[in-house]
DNA sequence: GCATTTCATGTTAGCGGTCACGCGAACGCT
DNA sequence: AGCGTTCGCGTGACCGCTAACATGAAATGC
C-alpha cells in the first residue's frame, strides 16, 4: 500500500522514470514527499519506462525490441534483454492492448467443460494459440441460451480478436452482439447454411441417419431414440431429427420411438434408467439408440446385470467415440467426431483472420465415422 | 479502415464527444479533413464518452453509474441506462483494468483440461468466480514443469487478480513468479506445508496409504503398483510413496512391486497393457493398485476376457472415482476427491483476498474417501 | 560527390477508462 | 439561522504502452 515517490513537476505531466532508480531494490521506501503529487496506489510494477532507462534507450525501442527483434540494432537489442532481465520485466498486456487496439486473446464458449469430448476441442484450440502468443478464454453455459448471451456480453468487454463458439443456434441478440464485434468467430460441432461467419463442424444429423441405416440394414427394425435432451442443446435435437428422418424414410407412417429427459446429469447411471424407461415404454424394441456413448456405455454395462444379450436381444448404439466405447464387450457402436481438430482447425482459420489473411473456406465440414463394432 | 473525423484542436487535447453524433449510425464518414490531428487507426468502437454525451453527463458519472449504480442519482441511472442501450455500448475492460489496476481476471494453470476430473474442478471455479464478474483464463501444462513456467509468465503479463494452479511442485524460478505478483495464489490438488500462498488439497500420500491399508486388511499380500508416471506429474509421485510407505510398514524389508511406463497416454487400453505388463513380471501379484480409476477400469473391464476373477484372483483399485468407477462389475475400489468443490473453495478463497478481506486459513484439506466396492 | 534511400532510434499524442479531489446543493443538527 | 455532513456530479491527471511521424546517420545510386 505504500505510495511511490514520484516526481512532482506541476505542469511537466508525466516524469517518472527520471526519479526511479533502474534497479527494484528500492522495495519499501516510504518517503511520502509533502508536495507529492496526486498519485492512485499504483503498483510498484516495473514498467517498461524502467527497462529502456535500464538499457539507456527509449521506450519505443524496447517496446519494438519485444514485438520484432529484428526492428532494433543487434548491441541495443541485447542491453534491452539484459534490462528486461535485471529488472524482472514483465510487460502489461492490458496496456499495450489498449494502445494498440489488439488483446491477443480468443473467447471460447462451450456448454460444459465437464464433457470431456469439447475439453478435446479446447485442448486443441489452446494447443495452437497459445505459441503464437493468444491467450484462451473460457465460458461454460450448460447449455443455457440465456448464459450464452450474457457471456458473449461480458467477453466482448475485453475485446477479444476473436471467439470460438460451440453450437450453431443463438439468440438473435447473441449473433447480433457476436456480428457487431468485428472479430472473426468460429461456430462449431454443428453445422448450419449461415454461419455468424466461420464454421467447423459436421452434420449431427446425417450421423444420426447413417447410425439408423446401420441398424436397419443389420436386420433391426423396432427402433428407439433415447437420451437426456436439455432445452439448449441443439445437438442433441439435430441428432434427434436425424434419427427420426432416417427413421420415416425406413418405416414411413411409423411412429419413431422416442423417450427422453430434458434434465439430468449426462452420467452412466443415467443411460442405465433411460434403458429401463425405453424398455418399461417400447418393450419389444430391438436397438436402442443413445444420444451420447456416456449413456449408451452406461445402458451396455447394464445389460449383463439385466439379462439382456446385446447384440443379440438388444443393439446398442452411442455417439462421440469416447475412450470407453471400444473397451467395452461387446464394443460399443458408435460415431467418432475428430473432436480434437474441431479445435486446430477452428484455432488456424481465426488465426489467419486475425493476422488481417482471408481465408477462402469459411466453412469446414470435419464430417464424422461409423465405427462398428460389437453392439450393433 | 477508415480514419474517423476527430477535432483538431490543437492544444485542447482530447475532445471528441464534442463531435460524434450520439448515434453510431455515421458509418463510413470519411471526411479526413486537412489538419486533422494524428489519429490511429482506432476501432470505431462506442466509448464512454459517447455515452456521457448521449446522457448529457460527465464520462466520470457513466463509470460510477456502471460500476455502483446506487452511486449516481435514479434519473441520472435511468438516463445513463437509456444511453448505453442506444449506444449499444460495451465497456473496455483493458482500459478499466489499466485505469484501476484491477484486471478482474484469474489465471487458471492445470496439467490437461481433458482430464475430466480437472475440469470439474475448473467448472467449480468459474461457477463461483463468473458471477462476481472474474473471468478465468486457462492454461495446460500436459504436466511439464517448463510449459508452467512459461504459462506463469505469460500469464503475468495480463495482471490477473488471482492464480489458481493444480499442484505444488514447480520450478524455482515458477514459484519466484508467483510469489512477485504479489496477488493471491492457491495451489491444489496436492498438500505441501510450504505452499507459495494458500492451498486447497489432500494427502495423494495418505490416499494411497489408505488403500493399501484396505487391501492388506482384506488379506491381500503381494501388491502392485502401476500407472502412468509422467516426469511431471508429481501427484502421481505422491501416491507411489504413499503406496512404498504403506508397503514397507506392512512387509518391512520386502521391496514392492512397482510397474510404470513415463509417457503414453492415460486411457483405459494403457491400463490393460499395464495389467498385462505387472502379471508378466510379477506373475503371483494378487492385488493391482492404480494410479487412476482410468487405467484401473481399462483394466478391469478386460479381466473377463483375459480369464482372470475380480476380487478372487486378483483386487483391483483406482483413484479419482470416474463416473464408470460405480458402473463397472464389480464396482471399481477406489479413492473419491471432492473435485469440484476443490475449485469452489478455491474460488471463495481467491474472492475473499481479491476483494482485500484476509482469509483466516490459508490452507484447506478436502480430504478424500476411500470407496470400497467388489473389485477390492 | 551529392541527392536519395534505408535503417535505427527518438518524440508526441493518444488508447478508454478510473482515481483523487473539488464544489455546490440538500440535509441534519443544535 | 448557522454550520458541518452527506450526496451527486464534474475536472484534471494519469494508468503503461504503441501508432504515427520525425530525425539523423549510414548506405546506396547515378
Amino acid at each position: 500500500m505504500h505510495k511511490k515517490a514520484a516526481g512532482r513537476c506541476p505542469k511537466a505531466g508525466r516524469r517518472k522514470q527520471d526519479m526511479r532508480s533502474s534497479q527494484v531494490s528500492d522495495e519499501g521506501q516510504l518517503s511520502l514527499r509533502k508536495a507529492e503529487s496526486r498519485r492512485r496506489s499504483a503498483t510498484r510494477a516495473v514498467t517498461m519506462a524502467d527497462v529502456a532507462q535500464a538499457a539507456g534507450v527509449s521506450t519505443q525501442t524496447v517496446s519494438r525490441a519485444l514485438r520484432d527483434p529484428r526492428s532494433v540494432g543487434p548491441d541495443t537489442l541485447a542491453r534491452i534483454e539484459e534490462a528486461v532481465r535485471e529488472t524482472r520485466y514483465v510487460q502489461n498486456l492490458a496496456a499495450s492492448h489498449l494502445a494498440s487496439n489488439r488483446s491477443m486473446t480468443v473467447a471460447a464458449i462451450i456448454p460444459t467443460i465437464s464433457a470431456s469430448i469439447f475439453a478435446e476441442t479446447i485442448q486443441g484450440l489452446t494447443d495452437v494459440l497459445l505459441p503464437e502468443g493468444y491467450q484462451v478464454f473460457l465460458g461454460h453455459t450448460d447449455y443455457m441460451a440465456a448464459r450464452e448471451e450474457s457471456l458473449v456480453r461480458s467477453f466482448s468487454g475485453r475485446r477479444p480478436d476473436g471467439f470460438f463458439i460451440i453450437g450453431t443456434r443463438h439468440t438473435q441478440e447473441t449473433t447480433a452482439l457476436l456480428k457487431r464485434t468485428g472479430v472473426p468467430v468460429v461456430e462449431s460441432w454443428s453445422w448450419t447454411n449461415r454461419p455468424v461467419d466461420m464454421l467447423v463442424g459436421f452434420s449431427n444429423h446425417a450421423a444420426l441417419m447413417s447410425v439408423v441405416d446401420h441398424l436397419v440394414g443389420r436386420g433391426y427394425r423396432r427402433l428407439a431414440f433415447t437420451g437426456v435432451m436439455k432445452p439448449g442443446d441443439h445437438r442433441a435435437k439435430e441428432r434427434l431429427k436425424g434419427f427420426q428422418d432416417a427413421h420415416e424414410r425406413h418405416f414411413p407412417g411409423v411412429t419413431p420411438r422416442v423417450v427422453t429427459v430434458t434434465s439430468g446429469p449426462m452420467v452412466m447411471a443415467t443411460g442405465v434408467e433411460l434403458l429401463k424407461l425405453v424398455r418399461e415404454q417400447h418393450p419389444d424394441t430391438d436397438a436402442v439408440v443413445f444420444v451420447s456413448d456416456v449413456l449408451a456405455s452406461g445402458a451396455l454395462l447394464a445389460c449383463s446385470g439385466l439379462g439382456i444379450s446385446v447384440p443379440k436381444d438388444l443393439a446398442i448404439t452411442g455417439f462421440g467415440n469416447y475412450d470407453i466405447a471400444g473397451q467395452l464387450t461387446p464394443g460399443l457402436t458408435t460415431i467418432a467426431i475428430a473432436s480434437r481438430r474441431i479445435g486446430t482447425e477452428s484455432a488456424n482459420l481465426l488465426l489467419r483472420r486475425m493476422q488481417g489473411s482471408e481465408v477462402e473456406n469459411r466453412t469446414q465440414d470435419v464430417g464424422f465415422e461409423l465405427l462398428v463394432r460389437g453392439s450393433a
